[in-house]
DNA sequence: TTGCGAAATGACAACGTTGTCATTTCGTTA
DNA sequence: TAACGAAATGACAACGTTGTCATTTCGCAA
């Protein structure tokens, strides 16, 4: 190539390769329409030739925003990748791109280390996707100027949070056993760190407990197959159990594979409801009956709120994202 | 609140508050040590006191490099939990943050679009998650300034490139079958678009091919175990048919109880492998035999990829992450 | 042609940092 | 105490944009 190519071209060459001033350039970058047609059009052939693009920084701390929002993953499960994906499609939607940090394996995060790393980055506002508990949740201030929305069941006494209903989802899986008849319902819990399975234990015990029915001890699996059948194995030998509720897909199905090798039958003598409805994917024929989270949703709503509140970073607001239930036939109707 | 919350607190702001020069608290940042104890002290609780923060705008401008790596998702799929958590572990580790952008659902995105929209927001360098062909990956320039890495199992001509050995992979799996006795091996495919569904064919017909044996004709699936146990029952019916490579695991699943259901055994009527090694968190006592990825490796590989780039943008390297076979007992060794 | 208001363009400062180089202060030795 | 070199600090410009306000050019009516 005989052309120098200068490390980074500027506005200002741009500009006197198009013979017009600086400001021109700007103008046609932010303003087009205030600038004449011919004058747009050398400045345009300029910045091709040239091969301009305009520098962020700089751009950045003239206007004193970035459009871009930050999001620190404390906890990168699975269903993550929904939220995530909502959170990004609703930035993009919204002209904002993401910044991302991520807990170091092993360390121990708290919000506050979390939220003074993210502002020393460019972000407008910040979602923390919290899906354990931290040390200092409750005296957690966040930065004045920057809106920050929790991703987390717990409610907040300053910021903004979003979740899933997971107590309200649960508690209304239980009732679907309860209103067919059911006269007690068992329940499988996941690890025992994760919020999601203590607000599914929790919104279980709330439905038994409305209705006077005192909760039997929970079985602790670990969110995988293997310890939902040994749950499987230690229900299958109780008389009284005819509903099981397991904290997600996979541990129900351990515990109806177990079922099923005790001699019994799914629903016919136990019915199953499982959590997140991903069972379809890896079980040909599926028949759990699962109560389904809207991750991508809550993404959505998530940056949303941000977006919202980029002007009143101090306002707060708490958002339940409601869950569905995905009826199929493990579940008996013992009244009919 | 008695104090005027200035928008922002400068540098300037501090070193008044704390009766030293600009330079002064710009030293206490960078480079501590060149400042005496007392005055450093003067500097931190005046910090402290103003809340000061870092303006990342400014400090990048001055700098000409904003510390993160751009990640552009063409498409979110399950895997990419898994290497979205290794980038983002290696890029901690590496004092980088990650700006993400996403394909917008339904838009048909080019890379030329991808590094054009990247290159307005404040990244050293880019990594773009292609797991489907697009139309302009072979004649795609990257910006000459820009290191860029695109995680595909294809090669590029100018861009370094890293991807899990996806066609090795698939034909250390049949070759597995082959060295156990096995005359043929069937193959159920994922979705047609997917680059891995096609690479992972390839090396089954690659393996097959290397022994003098006609592959037979694939079976089309969608990774769902429905189509699976579709293939499965078709597959049945096939006095040949001893041994079945699915294109992942789920569908593995399916024709296995396709399998079952016909009267037959795995593994002592058909053996069965498949892929990403994730049964077993659904399937108690799983025994499927499966390939898998390493695929939070193959992000820090990316990222690591990116960073020794930074300074040669236009360096190209080819990187493939090896698979590995997860041995359980759905393989039948006809030899003994 | 001249004059006028509106449209288009330009000059310059400012955003908040860091690099360069000059100046001040310090601790030692003569 | 004076003189010295080293350490500590400071003044000022620069990074590449955009906002403010001044200036030039344009189109049109008189």
């Amino acid at each position: 190539m005989a052309t120098m190519d200068k490390k980074n071209v500027s506005m200002n060459d741009v500009a006197i390769a198009a013979g017009v001033s600086l400001k021109t350039v700007s103008r046609v970058i932010n303003e087009p329409d205030s600038v004449r047609e011919s004058t747009r059009d050398k400045v345009h052939s300029a910045m091709e030739a040239l091969g301009f693009r305009a520098n962020f920084a700089a751009r950045s701390l003239k206007l004193g925003r970035y459009g871009c929002i930050g999001v620190v993953l404390f906890h990168l499960s699975g269903g993550a990748v929904d939220m995530i994906d909502g959170i990004a499609d609703a930035a993009e939607e919204r002209g904002f791109a993401l910044t991302m940090i991520k807990k170091r394996a092993g360390e121990k995060m708290t919000l506050a280390e979390a939220a003074r790393r993210m502002s020393q980055l460019p972000v407008d506002g910040m979602i923390f996707n919290l899906r354990q508990m931290v040390d200092d949740f409750d005296t957690f201030e966040a930065p004045k100027d920057l809106k920050t929305v929790i991703i987390t069941p717990m409610e907040h006494p300053a910021c903004s949070t979003v979740s899933d209903d997971q107590e309200g989802g649960a508690r209304m899986a239980c009732e679907y056993f309860l209103n067919r008849g059911h006269k007690n319902v068992y329940f499988v819990s996941g690890k025992k760190e994760a919020l999601s399975s203590q607000c599914r234990m929790k919104g279980w015990r709330a439905a038994l407990e409305a209705r006077g029915i005192e909760p039997p001890e929970p079985l602790q699996g670990d969110w995988n197959a293997d310890s939902g059948y040994a749950a499987g194995l230690v229900l299958a030998d109780k008389p009284d159990c005819t509903a099981v509720l397991a904290a997600n897909d996979c541990m129900a199905n351990g515990v109806m594979m177990a079922l099923r090798d005790k001699g019994l039958s799914v629903p016919d003598d136990v019915s199953v409801i499982g959590f997140d409805d991903e069972l379809y994917k890896t079980i040909p024929n599926s028949i759990l009956t699962s109560m389904k989270f809207r991750h991508r949703e809550l993404g959505i709503r998530a940056l949303n709120e941000v977006v919202a509140g980029l002007e009143a970073p101090s306002s707060r607001s708490r958002t339940l994202v409601s869950g569905v239930l995905v009826e199929r036939s493990s579940v008996k109707d013992l009244r009919s």
